[in-house]
RNA sequence: GUGGGCGUGGCCUAGCGGUUAAGGCGCCAGGUUGUGGCCCUGGAGAUCGAGGGUUCAAAUCCCUCCGUCCACCCCA
């Protein structure tokens, strides 16, 4: 007996009965950031390991942990990406992007791959819609992509997000703003909980958005990184949130709000929804990432933007019970009566498509009966007879399953048959 | 990596120590030798997750492993 293979764990297959929701959430996605005026991008798969293992990217759980990491036959270390931002930054630089207009609106719909523990709205390759602007350090961009996202989501109906929002700092001022976080949870170690303590070495950071009891009235009062940043990026905070309140658009400073990706500078922000009550609910994030496009070798350009989860956005789309519109269609099932009318289904059905109508040709080795089920089980609207009984007299019986009607046509009129079918 | 729940035909579930493992959905066929959705009848389909152990006897009890789901960590 062979092995029977499943799919690897985390990996999930997408049915057919999948797809309405999937090319309602990519059909929305691709519609409001091409609005925007962004334009989509793909980039491969995997990339040179480098290009997610930089200095710097070590203590991050996405790069120590979670990669999928390889070597190619010809010895090539590789690495399956985590996100679809870093490629992206690396094919601005090799195709000469800074030379366009800035900023460069990108956007992409892409699967990535992370090695964790799958468990609800949590996979080891999923797929995200993400949106990036590089080029641009102005606040503005800042607060267009949010804007791009929100109005993305209730396009979709998802309504009552939060948009959690805080701001990191830069090279100038974060590392100050650590040392300062250091000394605060300094004497407090041993009070601390075991994950803290390993942070606190680590990244500091982290520490912020602890879970655990003995670490809460710690938290509350530690330094927040919006108290401590340099002019530049105070200002710029300040500029976001201006806008952003200009937009109408409501959001929440959250100090803890620390995102696992090293890249961030300045503003990070999460989507969330407003039930959040489990810990992996963020439904999309994102921030400004200046150094990035630096560190993969390119000139110092800063850069914005998100990403979002397609499989978090469905799972709470069923959540609140929205579904996508139901496409009509109208599907002509072809029955045969006879198997030596096989190859006249071919034709009668090339000729129904090309007079724009999907067609499925039935099983001429079952009764008719059990083609009218097929036709049923497809959700076809009419079933084409093709039978000798018929064909004698160059006809063919078209039945509507929905008006139950009949009705014997000339085969060679059979592409303009509905509207005779329903005059 | 850590903890917990669960693993019975394609799907959902009953059985929880003792004759050929039961039912529903789905699938196939027949009831109409050229006609659907309902109904009726019949049929196919199960190494009871895997391996080991206890027992006269195990889907049922024990152990190990695997898978899966949920939670932690972290993230979309």
């Amino acid at each position: 007996m062979p092995e029977r293979y499943r799919a690897p764990r985390g990996a999930a297959d997408l049915l057919p009965e999948d797809q309405p929701y999937w090319r309602w959430v990519q059909d929305t996605a691709t519609r409001v950031a091409e609005s925007y005026g962004y334009g989509e991008i793909q980039t491969p798969v995997f990339e040179h390991a480098g290009v997610f293992l930089r200095p710097g990217s070590e203590g991050t759980d996405l790069a120590d942990k979670e990669i999928y990491a390889f070597q190619d036959r010809g010895g090539d270390d590789l690495a399956l990406r985590t996100d679809g931002t870093h490629g992206v930054a690396r094919a601005y630089i090799e195709h000469g992007m800074s030379s366009r207009t800035q900023p460069v609106r990108l956007f992409y719909l892409v699967c990535v791959f992370r090695y964790d523990r799958p468990q609800a709205g949590r996979y080891r390759v999923h797929h995200q819609f993400g949106v990036e602007a590089i080029g641009d350090g102005d606040p503005y961009i800042d607060a267009e992509v949010i804007d791009l996202q929100r109005t993305f989501y209730e396009a979709l109906g998802l309504r009552d997000l939060r948009l959690a929002l805080n701001s990191i700092g830069d090279v100038n001022c974060r590392p100050a703003y650590i040392e300062k976080l250091r000394a605060y949870y300094a004497y407090k170690l041993d009070r601390l909980c075991g994950d803290c303590r390993r942070r606190y070495d680590v990244n500091p950071l982290r520490m912020l958005d602890c879970k655990n009891e003995p670490c809460q009235p710690f938290k509350a009062a530690a330094p927040r990184s919006i108290d401590n940043l340099c002019e530049p990026c105070a200002e710029h905070f300040a500029s976001v949130r201006s806008l952003l309140k200009g937009l109408g658009q409501p959001y929440t400073i959250d100090p803890a709000l620390v995102r696992g990706i090293d890249y961030y500078t300045r503003t990070a922000f999460e989507f969330l929804p407003p039930d959040d009550e489990g810990q992996q609910s963020t439904i999309g994030g994102g921030g400004r990432y200046d150094g990035l496009i630096e560190q993969l070798g390119g000139r110092p350009t800063p850069g914005f933007g998100f990403g979002t989860g397609i499989e978090r956005i469905i799972l709470n789309l069923k959540r609140q019970g929205s579904a996508p519109r139901a496409v009509t269609t109208s599907t002509v099932f072809i029955a045969i009566a006879s198997r030596d009318l096989q190859s006249k289904a071919l034709i009668v059905a090339r000729d129904l498509r090309s007079a724009g109508f999907d067609a499925v040709i039935g099983n001429a080795s079952r009764s008719l009966k059990s083609q009218f089920g097929a036709a049923d089980a497809l959700g076809a609207r009419y079933v084409l007879i093709l039978g000798p009984r018929d064909l004698v007299e160059g006809l063919v019986t078209v039945r509507d399953l929905q008006a139950h009607t009949e009705t014997r046509l000339p085969l060679t009129e059979i592409a303009s048959f509905p509207k005779r079918l329903n005059p």
